[in-house]
DNA sequence: CCTATTTTGGGACATTTGGCCCTTTTTGCG
DNA sequence: CGCAAAAAGGGCCAAATGTCCCAAAATAGG
């Protein structure tokens, strides 16, 4: 079941307690969301990590009425805006979930609770953002080190459900360029 | 004492328990590097959290001959290869020494003795980590966003010592364009 | 199913960027 | 202090990227 998914996903290759693991599944509550919808604007503060159980979402910032996307979910990717949830601050950027999708949600307080309670949770925390810190330096390293064209190929290859699911102009933003560049990348066979 | 301004460095906002800051201080190791020393290789796994006391380092990646830094860090800061330290995994990259520094370490098993003993030492471990991820982000939204022209005034403004302290390709390569385009920005008054 | 709206892809042109190369300046080291 | 090596800065040209624009295609909503 899908809390259960959600656990998983946290858990990784570490093996949590099967009373964490309960726990957890209690406190999760699964929302369906159309699309379109945004689960979190800039300026609130964030009181959810989600599971993405079903669907596709990004993360973006606006600036001069564009949107500037700095990550996108599918299917069984754990979503959370690091600052704004951990930090308990107002969110720089907007999540907007870009087809139907289902989402499983757990609480700051309820994080809270299950890292007081467990230790091994509060480590499934930690090696979230590890991971998230670790794809960005990936990110930046591309952005400063490879061309357009082969950060493409690379989204291609790495991520195809992004160019499947998402627009031209988003795709472009994401990689660093202008729509137009993006379609001359394209057209190139 | 330079252990304390580690642990301060570490403690932030927080405030850490005497016990902790004891404990702490004691198990840091202080070490004088050269110029040009490289402190941690690509392959190796990274087995210390580093406090610049003084002095200068980059990180940075290795590609085709070329360094694609990462990272900076001035005095006073904390260094961590994030993935290699926190997941005891070979790094992809470099860390290098750019002028004499002092260094404070402390050890990975230090560091775990340390986080089972006091779960508020965790926490300030956790706050490390996102705030890396906080850094990357705004990074990346820069690198995707705006004008080459605008990241170079934007390092100008808020990390001025990396312009004065590194050579002109490394910093062009850190805002992701080459060095002819970085001498024309410069050139432009 | 049809219409209004959005998205796409490409042409023309201007601008920016990068590669190559050379001279000058700075730096490192004996 | 002086020499060798490295870094900086700029000229020239080719390649790439971006802006503006428009027509065709795809999509959304009634």
């Amino acid at each position: 079941m899908e809390n259960e998914r959600f656990f998983n996903s946290l858990a990784g290759t570490n093996k949590p307690s099967n009373e964490l693991k309960t726990q957890f599944c209690k406190m999760v509550e699964k929302e369906i969301r159309p699309k379109n919808h945004t689960i979190l604007k800039a300026g609130q503060i964030c009181d959810n990590i989600w599971f993405l159980a079903q669907g596709f979402a990004m993360a973006y910032i606006e600036k001069e009425d564009r949107k500037i996307p700095y990550c996108f979910w599918n299917e069984n990717e754990v979503m959370v805006p690091v600052n704004s949830f951990f930090k308990q601050v107002p969110a720089d950027g907007f999540i907007e979930i870009m087809e139907k999708s289902t989402l499983m949600a757990i609480s700051y307080r309820n994080m809270k609770q299950l890292s007081a309670n467990f230790p091994e949770f509060n480590l499934l925390m930690c090696h979230l953002v590890e991971d998230m810190q670790y794809a960005s330096e990936k990110r930046i390293f591309n952005l400063t080190s490879i061309s357009a064209e082969e950060r493409y190929a690379l989204l291609l290859k790495e991520a195809p459900f992004i160019v499947r699911k998402t627009s031209v102009e988003l795709i472009a933003t994401y990689l660093g360029v202008s729509r137009k560049t993006l379609n001359r990348i394209r057209a190139k066979k």
